[in-house]
DNA sequence: AATATACACTTGCTTTTAGCAAGTAAAATT
DNA sequence: AATTTTACTTGCTAAAAGCAAGTGTATATT
């Protein structure tokens, strides 16, 4: 977050989340890099929520700074940045998935595939396992 | 959420999710109802974290609004109302619950007692069903 | 080698939202 | 009847978001 009253919100297990991730667009970079694979400047700007790339700098800078992103230079062209989750962010993916399952439930135009749900519900540390598959390498 | 912007995000379950709840004093003032038992709008003032009475009667008028609380006239003293969370809000407690792991984890401040993180990574179902009956009455 | 293009920001300006203090109205207490 | 409590509402200021355009660096094209 940029807010500078909330910064240093310890404590409180909801307000520290708040001042770590605690705003719209942090949750949907985190879901970007969690669960659509984007992890360039420019993918995040066409994930189609219409980002600023002024805002989307920003809490691309607040997000590394409270380790839950990491940015690194691109193996293969050395000009572009990666970003991607820390071990932090990472551990973030139960909580997303709980929000995923619960989005499910109350929107009637939801995205959610099927298929993903169901294995969400009969069996989340299963689904876990394997998305984490694809952030590690 | 106030911002016109996002009020019909729906689709992605994390959009959607930020558009129903998505602003650091939605989070807590959920978290008051579902773990701290307040229920009055000056509980909700007296919670700490400071919030300005204009902005909790937005955010209260929202997340009735989004069928997440409802409010209603205190059965004893009928000039006060009571918020509570509906059906649509309890079940934003496992999205909670693994916010609240997490900040255990990487807030070195956190007050979640011990006692409460050993029972919910032992049997985090068993915590929930035993958490629910306090908001079932 | 010079020009063009892509990429990742940065800057300046406008609009929106948050934050703060004071005010209001209805009900309850004294 | 007067005061206090409760739950907002209003008006103003400050901060953040949003938008369009600009900047600098690296790669690609001619």
């Amino acid at each position: 977050m940029v807010d500078e009253r909330t910064k240093d919100w310890s404590g409180c297990p909801v307000r520290f989340g708040m001042s770590q991730f605690g705003d719209k667009w942090s949750f949907l970079i985190i879901r970007d890099l969690m669960f659509k694979g984007r992890r360039y400047n420019h993918e995040f700007m066409e994930a189609g929520e219409g980002i600023s790339t002024n805002i989307l700098a920003r809490r691309l800078v607040d997000l590394e700074r409270n380790g839950i992103i990491q940015k690194k230079t691109d193996l293969v062209k050395k000009s572009k940045f990666v970003y991607s989750l820390t071990e932090k962010g990472i551990e973030l993916m139960p909580m997303m998935l709980a929000m995923m399952d619960w989005a499910e439930k109350y929107d009637p135009n939801t995205e959610v595939p099927e298929s993903f749900i169901k294995r969400l519900r009969k069996d989340p540390e299963a689904l876990r396992l394997d998305l984490l598959k694809d952030l590690q390498e």
